[in-house]
DNA sequence: TATCAACACGAAACCGTTTTCGAAGGGTAA
DNA sequence: TTACCCTTCGAAAACGGTTTCGTGTTGATA
């Protein structure tokens, strides 16, 4: 095992000096070009790199990002994710992942332990359990302590800091418009309950589309989860109980298992009744039929949050000013609707 | 904003030396007990974290470590990454992750930048390319400075260090096997070019099960894909050519897209034709029928690989013994084969 | 009273860099 | 010869910790 060779070593064998063999590394106007020559050959020689680790102290910057998600095996994640890390390794980033496991908990304890140090800044998204609790006093500590923030998707209006999210409410709204077009008229929403700010927004454009269409926003027709994942018995319970003839789900296993559900009944999708699903992922793509879906452009998310992220972090200037960039959706249309 | 504050604020504070506040934020014994609680109560009255990087340089120790994935907007490779992030987090380390976008200039460029110093072992799954390419000398560079590494389900042999993997080859007689009890004659094989280390193993497993039963091994009933995108029209067509009643698949796509292909075509899953499918994922689950798949135990083989790391990052003795965990399949049996 | 151990703390080296500042040495001009 | 400047390099501080070793003070013991 061959040791990693330092300046030390370097300096101890050509004998000079180790702030010698740093500026003649550099290029430095300061060195002649015989000893620069000699040093940066025996550098190349020994193929000599400079200790990442050091450098971070000394220039109190990490070069790092963490990133603190709830979940990586979730494909709407991982694309945003994909999207950070193309930006940040671009920029000569590294990406640290945490998962929070949607446990305010593992996030509080992620943040802390990344914030000593370890990185030069945040992108996450929120946890379920941190949007319930809404206690968002560990983002505050790092925002107040400096630490650059991006907030994604699920964010909160409590703390000061960049956002990007996508327009969920115009996203529901196009989906109901698009059923309304196509001569549907009893429109349901299979959603979660209110304290993910995306499942708002999201009944929001739903409720609104309705209205400005002239169709009547019934409660009966909107059916709140209280977790993400599938309960199944109560989705049946619905599609069975009430006459629909279209459905709005947040998410695509939502949308799957009813797909499934009314398929196993007999009714023909689209001709019987119509689907859309949020989030554009691959349950979408291979289902059959094809799930018409939401897109909520995930990668294009994330190379904005790490292109926001990055930029506070270069900016010398402590300016206060933070935005919020909002993303389009786009219908991408397949077989669940007439088209 | 508030400065981070450091020993040196804190020593200067208490009129005391720095050595005196590290000992005395450890508890050392050397300390009297005043000033101990004198020390440790401003501490935490400021919230006195100490720097990670600076203890990173000291111990030579950077508690990170560095998984290099070709892609993390893949099932297989997210369940796999949960596994390592789960077990690592448990042992106080953190996860850098980089994708290498199945290249191998990236794969490179990621290893070398995180082999200076900011990583103390790898996790990686080789990239397409790296593979064709069959050169490994990044890989060998990394293990001669001394850097564990450990290698999973992508793995290769010119490189001595510890691997884990799946049992593919198993997992394809297992499930070659079933077609056969369940009566299958004409069973086919969908799969990539052998340069995948895995295909090359199930392909094995394909055979050796069909000779195991007298039944024949026929060439034509083996369609290789050149690449892990689905050629839709190449398996159209091999379907459609080739006398078939079962279908093993090394991915999901390519079992989720003849399952469609045949269904269209009007035939009948699992009575006319049955499938079983590499990686029991998301789209096995939700398909429709549900594909019955070959579980490869992502998590699982997370959790062992980062444990096998982390071993052999904490053990002082430098053994030069590496060992390969190989991990057995199960099959998750689905709609798609009968049951 | 001299000796000595125990106690409590500080000085300094070290991890591997970068960077400022000072200085030696040679050359040029007065 | 003296004064000064330029080139080229090294010493040292700094980043924020840990750790070894030394030292001054106290109290007990011979």
């Amino acid at each position: 095992m061959k040791q990693k060779i330092t300046l030390k070593h370097i300096a101890r064998e050509l004998s000079v000096s180790i702030s010698t063999v740093s500026k003649a590394l550099k290029n430095s106007e300061e060195i002649s070009k015989d000893t620069k020559d000699k040093i940066q050959a025996f550098a190349k020689l020994y193929n000599y790199k400079p200790n990442n680790i050091a450098i971070s102290l000394k220039n109190r910057r990490t070069k790092n990002i963490g990133v603190i998600i709830p979940d990586i095996v979730h494909h709407f994640f991982t694309t945003v994710f994909r999207g950070i890390e193309n930006y940040a390794n671009a920029k000569g980033y590294n990406v640290i992942v945490c998962m929070s496991d949607e446990s305010f908990d593992k996030e509080v304890i992620n943040m802390e332990l990344l914030a000593n140090g370890s990185i030069d800044g945040f992108i996450m998204a929120l946890s379920a359990e941190t949007q319930i609790k809404n206690d968002y006093n560990h983002l505050k500590e790092v925002t107040e302590q400096g630490i650059p923030l991006v907030l994604f998707d699920r964010i909160t209006d409590e703390i000061e800091c960049d956002k990007v999210v996508i327009n969920d409410m115009e996203g529901a709204y196009k989906a109901v418009t698009k059923f309304i077009e196509d001569g549907r008229k009893q429109i349901a929403l299979i959603t979660t309950e209110d304290y993910y700010s995306v499942s708002r927004e999201r009944a929001k454009g739903y409720k609104q589309a309705l209205l400005d269409h002239n169709l009547p926003y019934r409660e009966n027709l909107v059916l709140k989860l209280p977790f993400m994942d599938v309960d199944e018995l109560a989705i049946n319970e619905f599609l069975d109980r009430e006459k629909i003839d279209a459905v709005l789900c947040v998410n695509e296993m939502y949308a799957i298992h009813s797909m499934r559900h009314v398929q196993s009944k007999g009714l023909s999708i689209p001709k019987d009744i119509s689907f859309i699903g949020f989030t554009d992922g691959i349950l979408s793509k291979y289902s059959t039929p094809g799930l018409t879906a939401v897109s909520q452009h995930g990668e294009r998310m994330g190379e904005i949050a790490a292109e926001m992220l990055i930029e506070k972090i270069e900016s010398e200037k402590e300016e206060e000013s933070y935005k919020t960039t909002v993303l389009d959706t786009t219908i991408v249309a397949r077989g669940s609707t007439n088209n």
